[in-house]
DNA sequence: CTGAAAGCGCTTACAG
DNA sequence: CTGAAAGCGCTTACAG
């Protein structure tokens, strides 16, 4: 088996040199150019097996100024109070485990690695912005935990490419996917009403997400479709305990039917209406938002709107690539459709 | 502002000639080498703040041959059927986000960042350790999902630095970190005992797994202690699902006392035993291992058996970093002791 | 304490 | 279709 860490590894030069070529002519091969002479071709691969030759790709990318990594990055303002799970908490969201493997399944085909970074304080955020001019990265596929959010913007002024998941708080020249979040919230409304809820009643996520209010928005909307008064909305933080806290509120206030907006908090409304000695979907029915691994994790299990996390992942991927290539161009945001998943909470 | 993305970045060059110094002076500054003439040092800064100036990685890396990465990969043997999220499944585990957040933190300080890869096919294996020979990391941080695994043995026999969460499915020479499995397992039987149950039953991890395994016997040793029979163990896959068909074989079989090695499946019995109108704890309580955030998803919230995750990942970056200083010497593997955390299933 | 120079391992015009 | 040569942007002995 040809070089197992002993010595120095193969480089170009030593293909060369075994195969007889120049190393313009083993670069060619390595990297598929068209117009090598099959004779050459077979040469070389002959050559870089008995050497186990593998590019260094270090001084590819110096240059190529190509990096084949992208960042991937949860950002989101200070939180000063941590979790007791520290700042891995973020990365526990299961909402959050779905969304990496899709950015991972689409960036493994095209050959670039995720490097992943989290970026909640300025320090953090200052770090973000020099991977990218340090050439360690190509891009940044960004998805923003909580709002406002300065890195876009500190992105976009610093020319680094990149593509948001879900719209940006404030207006920005940006690419980005997102969820249809008012027909999200419509699909959670038709199927409360159609199932025999009257008294409907919204967990929001924070205020200042964007994809929180159009949530709530969609709700307010589909409820007016329905000739329907909701209850006052209640805020959540898109945790367990923050649903159940505000479910709880809205079971004071006779709520039948309640449409949270992720699953996480979803799980709480299930767990406070039981709490209560409630029956779930029964006495009151739970929608969530996500279609998380969470969804799961309580009986009945949840109700919830989909988002098509997969299929945004691989269109942020494709955004951003595409971007690489003509760095000029106009960075058109797509949304997606979200569908229902009937399970037992609703 | 200095250096918009308009037209070329800064190089050391460039700073060198501003500051009126050599490239050698500028690079010492930016490294922060020992003696090196204030009135310099003053004057590199000076330039490097005017200019903008951020060392190219991919050079830097080229002539000191460190990439400054660190591969962290989920590995396991091919799992045909995917489950309804994809590859991403295995991410979305709460349990995995509490180790990616440990190990983000502590490698962050060291200034070596995190590239995430699956490994779960012989091709995705292929590319972890040509990833790490083509220099783009510097070693690998590897957590097994399932055993057996190859990639350890590939792993050690290709030179590759790397540390292994959780002890290897076979003997290798290979550094590790663990929980003490058997001490966790003792703990919950120990409580479990404490507050009346005396049939007691284990829903295991899959059998190749060492650290499920390892529990399982910590379980059977605990019982034996105590003078205790113990019911057949049953296996689960770690999944909420499993734990719940595992609970209803052991709820036939009369528990009152259900040990499960990991919280997914601690779920899993609280959900199983609820179904069947029983009332965890009273009529069965329930103890589940790692302290994930899948432990505060039911109610009552689980009693668990916690891994010091964030200071085993610590230790982890730890062993890693040393190895790449001084390539020979042995690695011993590191045990830590697990704590009960107390909640309302037991 | 500082600078001139070599060299890390590739890719890519440019001739031929 | 192939090769000689320049160059990507750094770091590090080596002199001084």
């Amino acid at each position: 088996m040809p070089e197992q860490g002993s010595g120095r590894a193969a480089t170009l030069e030593d293909v060369a040199r075994v195969a007889g070529v120049s190393r313009a002519s083993v670069s060619r091969v390595v990297n598929g150019k068209p117009d090598v002479a099959p004779r050459i071709v077979e040469v070389v691969q002959q050559a870089i097996a008995t050497t186990g030759y593998v590019p260094n790709r270090a001084a590819r990318a110096l240059v190529t100024r190509r990096a084949g990594t992208a960042l991937v990055v949860v950002s989101g303002a200070d939180r000063s109070v941590e979790g007791p799970w520290g700042p891995g908490e973020v990365l526990a969201d299961p909402f959050f485990g779905r969304l990496a493997g899709g950015l991972m399944s689409s960036l493994r085909p095209r050959d670039v690695h995720p490097v992943l970074m989290l970026a909640l304080t300025d320090d953090e955020r200052a770090r973000v912005v020099s991977y990218v001019r340090e050439g360690s990265a190509d891009g940044v596929l960004l998805v923003s935990a909580e709002a406002p959010d300065p890195l876009p913007g500190q992105l976009v002024d610093a020319g680094v490419p990149v593509v948001l998941f879900s719209r940006p708080d404030h207006a920005l020249p940006v690419g980005y996917v997102d969820v249809d979040n008012r027909a999200g919230a419509r699909l959670a409304v038709d199927h409360l009403v159609a199932r025999g809820c009257r008294r409907l009643g919204i967990v929001t996520g924070p205020l200042g997400v964007p994809g929180a209010q159009d949530r709530l928005e969609g709700f307010v909307e589909a409820m007016a479709a329905h000739g329907l008064e909701p209850l006052p909305p209640v805020a959540g933080t898109f945790s367990v305990d923050s649903g159940m806290a505000a479910t709880r509120e809205l079971l004071d206030a006779g709520v039948d039917g309640v449409f949270a907006s992720n699953d996480n908090m979803g799980v709480g409304a299930v767990l406070a209406a039981q709490e209560r000695g409630l029956v779930v979907p029964d006495d009151v029915a739970v929608v969530g938002f996500d279609d998380s691994t969470a969804a799961l994790m309580c009986r009945p299990a949840l109700t919830t709107v989909r988002q098509p996390i997969e299929t945004m992942a691989a269109q942020m991927a494709r955004l951003l690539l595409e971007q690489l290539d003509r760095t000029d161009g106009p960075v058109e945001p797509t949304l997606y459709a979200p569908t229902l998943v009937v399970r037992g909470s609703a």
